[in-house]
DNA sequence: AGCACGCCGACT
DNA sequence: GTCGGCGTGCTC
């Protein structure tokens, strides 16, 4: 028996990014002088391709026939192995919502780092190494904090141990520079230590990033988002991944990012729906970050004016520490006043009430901005004829074609599909054909009639199709350049507009009677963060208070009153009530499993027999319906909606029923979504 | 999911 | 005669 040390053979366990639920066995020639490791990258040969996997085990014996197994082509050394917490952490995403590990694993790692050779590799290791010498600069004095924000941050950044702090604050109440001097004590604290800060949408909140680097010159910040060069990718991921990021700001997806010294986890707007990813692994990321504070004994804050009933709950049973900055940090800045205009006495005209038409002009006489919120982009969401009743349906998806005036176009926003405005009725001939409710687009016409001297912008997904236009019109905005802005969701968020002293309201009802119980949760959110556009910068000298006018036509609606009172505090309270006493989320744990096909009936047909085919004591399947916007781009979709009040029982079912479906080896294209968001 | 093989329709 | 449609079969 030989004990000399040379190449042995072993073989790499690897996981790959594909829907196949397995584990590949490759042959590797071991070096003892520089052994495989689990965490480490491997490039292999797959069907009739090479792909970089995942290695997760390390051993000398297989079940693998021998005219299979093949031999793994290269491990990337020169790379750190992400480490057992990191793979523990995708080990857990994986298990909880059902997807392979190495699905979730793999697309978090930079393509370059796949598809280099080591050569390239090493390159850009060296680049990064040279750019690791920390640039000085004076750091920009910290503002002094008011007594609820300096307790805060000081709790935040002095906790020990898993300490989840929920961080309820109103628009304009200072919450990012809670954050900051948290992270400045825990920078301070932890020589090596990393901090992992999560915004919603980063273009949005462009400030941060500058603020960050104003406050921390001396500290690396890598950012991570989708809208990243490859390159760039790359080397952020790099600089995360060796510890040199001291700070890494990033979107949902920067949860999976490696980072072997985290030591804080900030959420900023925690209940933002853009957590959630909405397609393929339909992770949220804010779970999965309370899930990595806990097993690496960190803490975690959650901040944000209107808190996810989620998190509202667990603040409730002390899971989380509920701190509440109640005031404006700015002085002079009080809440914007929230007044309700009643459209049923004050008829709008052009979708204005005369009520905010005078506001409006009181503001341009007082050289002040205006906002005006619609989420509804387009000119009109529909157009009819008039005489047989026709309406412009999308032949491919269960929708309205949208009228946009600009282009001269139809436009499904669904499925994209576009058309010339026809100009009779495809049924009738009838040539009067009028466009039905209003968009973005519509009130932007009705302004310039009613105020031709004003500026007037609009910012929506169609005027800022444009790479960097959308910034360049918000620059605008805040350059003074603009008198009244009208704009979509794309408007509601991030910005501090200080001249803006009036935001409109225009139609927010629809989402009072939604069938979505998470509806008016998600309104009162948007409302409140539309809200706080206004008045953040205090009351100009001899200038107006700021106001919010909402148009509704049920001004005595529970929640309008909320939002008048400036009061989440019994509004989720009271919605929380409701959802207990209906046995819906948080008190209720679901899943959703959505099957497509050209034809509905075989959609629902699967979900049928995918309902018969196992037992499910204890756990409630519902019947299979069709999706609310139930054809898309000429394919039919149904769901069936699985629920228990334990965590834990739905999960061990989930676990045995997907694999009980992949057997099944239906054509039906199918997925599974658990915590949906949308039901 | 990719990717290739394979077996039937309208084009140079 | 071939380009190409997408059915189905496989991936250590």
């Amino acid at each position: 028996m030989s004990t000399t040390q040379q190449a042995a053979p072993c073989i790499l366990q690897i996981v790959l990014d594909t829907p196949l639920n397995a584990v590949f066995d490759y042959r590797w020639t071991c070096d003892p002088a520089n052994p495989p490791q689990v965490g480490q990258l491997a490039l292999v040969p797959f069907a009739r391709r090479e792909v970089v996997g995942l290695i997760v085990g390390i051993t000398d014996r297989t079940d693998v026939p021998e005219a299979k197994l093949k031999d793994a082509l290269a491990v990337r050394s020169q790379l750190a192995p992400l480490s057992p917490q990191w793979l523990a952490l995708a080990g857990f995403a994986a298990d909880y919502y059902q997807r392979p590990l190495g699905e979730v694993a793999l697309p978090g790692v930079p393509k370059n780092l796949r598809v280099l050779t080591t050569v390239a590799l090493d390159r850009a290791l060296k680049k990064l190494a040279r750019h690791d010498a920390p640039h000085d600069g004076t750091p920009l004095a910290m503002p002094r904090l008011n007594p609820a924000q300096q307790e805060a941050a000081d709790a935040i950044g002095g906790a020990q141990g898993y300490a989840p702090t929920l961080l309820y604050g109103v628009t304009g109440s200072g919450k990012t520079e809670v954050y900051l001097q948290a992270c400045a004590q825990v920078l301070a604290r932890e020589a090596e230590g990393q901090i992992l800060i999560l915004v919603p949408e980063i273009n949005l909140t462009p400030q941060l990033e500058g603020n960050i680097r104003a406050r921390f010159p001396g500290v690396m910040l890598a950012t991570l988002h989708s809208s990243l060069s490859e390159g760039e990718r790359m080397l952020h991921w790099l600089a995360a991944h060796q510890g040199k990021a001291r700070i890494v700001l990033g979107t949902r997806l920067a949860i999976l990012a490696s980072l072997p010294q985290l030591k804080l986890i900030v959420i900023d707007e925690e209940h933002d729906p853009s957590y959630k990813q909405q397609e393929g692994l339909r992770y949220s990321a804010r779970d999965l970050a309370v899930w990595r504070a806990w097993q690496l004994g960190i803490p975690i804050v959650l901040g944000s004016a209107t808190p996810s009933l989620e998190s509202w709950h667990h603040a409730q049973c002390g899971r989380y520490r509920k701190l509440e900055l109640r005031e404006r940090a700015v002085k002079n800045a009080t809440l914007p006043e929230v007044k309700l205009l009643d459209m049923e006495r004050d008829k709008p005209k052009d979708g204005l009430t005369s009520q905010l038409v005078a506001a409006l002009r009181q503001r341009m006489e007082r050289g002040e901005q205006s906002l005006l919120f619609l989420n509804r982009r387009g000119y009109a969401p529909v157009i009819c004829c008039e005489s047989c009743g026709w309406i412009s349906d999308c032949k491919r998806c269960t929708s309205f074609m949208v009228l946009h005036k600009p282009e001269h176009r139809l436009r499904c926003h669904h499925c994209s599909l576009e058309m010339r405005i026809p100009r009779h009725c495809p049924t009738c001939g009838n040539v009067d054909l009028q466009p039905l409710g209003r968009g973005t687009q519509r009130v932007e016409e009705g302004l310039q009639q009613l105020f031709p001297d004003a500026r007037i912008l609009r910012i929506d997904a169609d005027s800022t199709r444009k790479k960097g236009s959308a910034q360049q019109a918000f620059d605008s905005v805040h350059r003074g350049e603009v008198d009244i802005l009208i704009g979509t969701q794309m408007v509601a968020k991030g910005h501090d507009f200080k001249k803006l002293t009036l935001v409109g309201i225009l139609n927010p009802d629809t989402a009072l009677f939604s069938q979505d119980y998470r509806a008016s949760e998600r309104l009162f959110a948007q409302l409140m963060q539309v809200a706080g556009r206004a008045g953040r910068a205090g009351r100009a000298e001899g200038g107006s208070a700021s106001e919010v006018l909402i148009q509704t036509r049920y001004p005595q609606h529970p929640l309008y009153g909320a939002v008048v009172n400036h009061d989440y505090d019994h509004f989720a309270t009271a919605l929380l009530e409701e959802r207990e006493q209906a046995a819906l989320p948080p008190y209720l744990f679901q899943a959703l499993l959505r099957a497509e096909a050209p034809e509905l009936a075989t959609a629902i047909a699967f979900l049928q027999a995918a309902r018969d085919c196992v037992e499910h004591g204890g756990i409630t399947i519902n019947d299979p319906i069709p999706m609310s916007m139930t054809r898309v781009h000429n394919v039919d979709r149904a769901q069936l909606l699985v629920e228990s009040p334990s965590r834990p029982a739905l999960q061990a079912f989930l676990k045995h029923w997907m694999a009980t479906l992949r057997d099944m080896k239906s054509r039906v294209k199918w997925s599974l979504e658990v915590d949906p968001l949308d039901i």
